[in-house]
RNA sequence: GGCCCCAUCGUCUAGCCAGGCCUAGGACACCAGGUUUUCAUCCUGGCGACAGGGGUUCAAAUCCCCUUGGGGUCACCA
């Protein structure tokens, strides 16, 4: 029989929750979800300097932003609680006396001073940068004594000779000689033991089946298989997926882009966008489609069809995507959601959005097909908001609207044939209808009046319809902007 | 530098494991055209890749080897 499937992810809380973590995420999730198994969560903490309570919180928030829930985890317990690591402390000081009365772990007297010095040694040599196993000779009884004596000590793991392999999903089985792996520190001279300890003491005791990360994560494996050994335990088996690269083809960092997934959410990328977009990355449903929802990730979702190769974080395709969502979003779903945004943005609060429900929704829908996320959203329909004086007009608007020699006549001219139709509130077809006649009527070509026109309404070179628009900016406003436009114009 | 991983259009990818259906498919981006008062949407078309070299085979993007290129990692961080 096959044990049960058991995936976990394990944030350090040291910052935001990186968007490729997220992948890691939402794969480990998937597969879990796709095939009755359970999806845990737990913190690696153990790094008391860089942790901090604030990111734990977020990164807990981003994952369920995502829309991703947990079996097991810090906020809702379990059976294998605790979920932070810091408090199963004495579980992997227990597990270490284990090792070490087995023989897998020795006491190492070394001091930093010796370490840096061998390092230093074996850089200017060219060679492999590792411990060199000076104290794996000393005997229990040396060992002991100087214990004793007070003398400050890390335990190491004391690698055995051979070959360490794995299954892994992703790349296939891995091999490793054993020489390559150093005898690295299991417990650090202060008593805490290190994340390549503690991360197989967990995920042995909380029956992970499979473990799904980075593929940082690589060279760490062969550490930890042996661990497993040690422990006569089966390992798990992994799946190492590909980083997500920046534009410069290294692991993404802060320097080529965004890296943490609230960053996306805070600059209005619709979630289920987000969800779709990472999926993207490094898999794909089935070489077609490209619009797809979580369900049929789970349902088809598979660690083995996972890429081999990084993947450059295409900023573009996501934008796009974004797009495609907010396009297909219903409109009042949309006005909804993307109201934080037009106020923060300090338009409107929103109260006085909800008092005009009708007037913001006929708003949005204007711009629903222009944006590709919420904030583009606020930004285009700012120009509704702003005094009809402080109007910006943007260096595109200008310049279109200046191409026309005669574009002050023609928006006097047009001025009083609208003022009066405005006054006796002339609905916008009509208006429109009308306005094409006059146009035609002047002997003048469509954009010698819309181009100027639009400018003086809205600044931008392009936007919705213009009756409409007049329709949203009222009519005194209207008329306002085109007289503001005799002066700003010429 | 040691070790490890990787390699299909500019980018994300399908195809590779189980060789022939591939004169390599889709998408983003880009370009051209159509629609529109503009922008956007939408529609049509175009550009564009199996890193290179050896094998194996009747047949290789697919299997093997080498080269080249890129990346990851070398902590008492995770």
């Amino acid at each position: 029989m096959t044990q049960p499937i058991r995936v976990r992810f394990a944030p350090s809380p040291t910052g935001k929750l990186h968007i490729g973590g997220a992948r890691t995420a939402l794969f480990n999730w998937a597969y879990a979800r796709g095939r009755g198994g359970k999806f845990l969560l737990r913190i690696e903490d153990t790094d008391p300097e860089r942790s901090t309570k604030e990111n734990e919180v977020a990164i807990l928030e981003g994952l369920r932003w995502l829309g991703l829930d947990w079996d097991e985890g810090p906020d809702i317990g379990g059976p294998f609680a605790p979920y932070h690591q810091t408090l199963r402390l004495p579980r992997h000081k227990e597990l270490a006396q284990v090792l070490f009365e087995k023989g897998w772990a020795y006491r190492c007297f070394c001091t930093r001073e010796r370490i840096e010095q061998l390092n230093a040694e074996l850089s200017a040599k060219k060679e492999r940068i590792a411990y060199d196993g000076l104290c794996r000779r000393l005997s229990r009884s040396e060992s002991d004594a100087r214990a004793r004596d007070g003398s400050s000590f890390t335990l190491r793991f004391a690698v055995p000779e051979g070959k360490t392999r794995f299954k892994d999903h992703v790349r296939g089985d891995v091999e490793f000689a054993n020489e390559e792996v150093e005898d690295w520190v299991m417990v650090r001279s202060d008593g805490n033991p290190t994340y390549n300890f503690v991360v197989v003491c967990d995920d042995v005791d909380m029956q992970i089946s499979h473990v799904f990360r980075g593929e940082e994560h690589l060279v760490n494996t062969p550490k930890q298989v042996l661990l497993y050994k040690a422990f006569e335990r089966q390992a798990p088996e992994f799946g190492h997926l590909p980083l997500m690269l920046g534009t410069d083809k290294k692991k993404l960092s802060k320097r080529t882009g965004d890296t943490a997934l609230s960053d996306y959410r805070d600059q209005g990328f619709p979630r289920d966008a987000t969800v779709n977009f990472l999926c993207l990355q490094g898999w794909a449903l089935d070489g077609s489609t490209e619009v797809f929802g979580v369900d049929q990730l789970v349902a088809k979702f598979d660690i083995k069809d996972v890429n081999k190769a990084g993947a450059i974080f295409d900023i573009e395709k996501f934008t796009w995507l974004a797009g495609e969502y907010i396009r297909r979003d219903s409109l009042e779903h949309l006005a909804d959601i993307a109201k934080p945004w037009v106020v923060a943005k300090g338009l409107a609060t929103e109260a006085q959005l909800d008092a005009r429900r009708d007037w913001y929704l006929a708003v949005v829908a204007g711009v629903k097909e222009r944006v590709h996320t919420y904030s583009e959203l606020a930004d285009q329909i700012t120009y509704l908001f702003v005094a009809d004086e402080s109007l910006i007009y943007d260096e595109p608007a200008l310049k279109g609207a200046k191409k026309h020699e005669k574009r002050i006549e023609t928006l006097r001219a047009f001025h009083s044939w609208l003022g009066p139709r405005v006054a006796s509130g002339v609905d916008a077809a009509s208006l429109r209808e009308g306005a094409k006649q006059w146009v035609a009527d002047q002997g003048l070509k469509m954009p010698a009046l819309f181009q100027p026109l639009r400018c003086a309404l809205t600044g931008q070179a392009g936007g919705p319809d213009l009756f409409d628009t007049m329709t949203w900016l009222g009519g005194p406003s209207t008329l306002r902007r085109i007289e503001l436009g005799f002066e700003r114009l010429v």
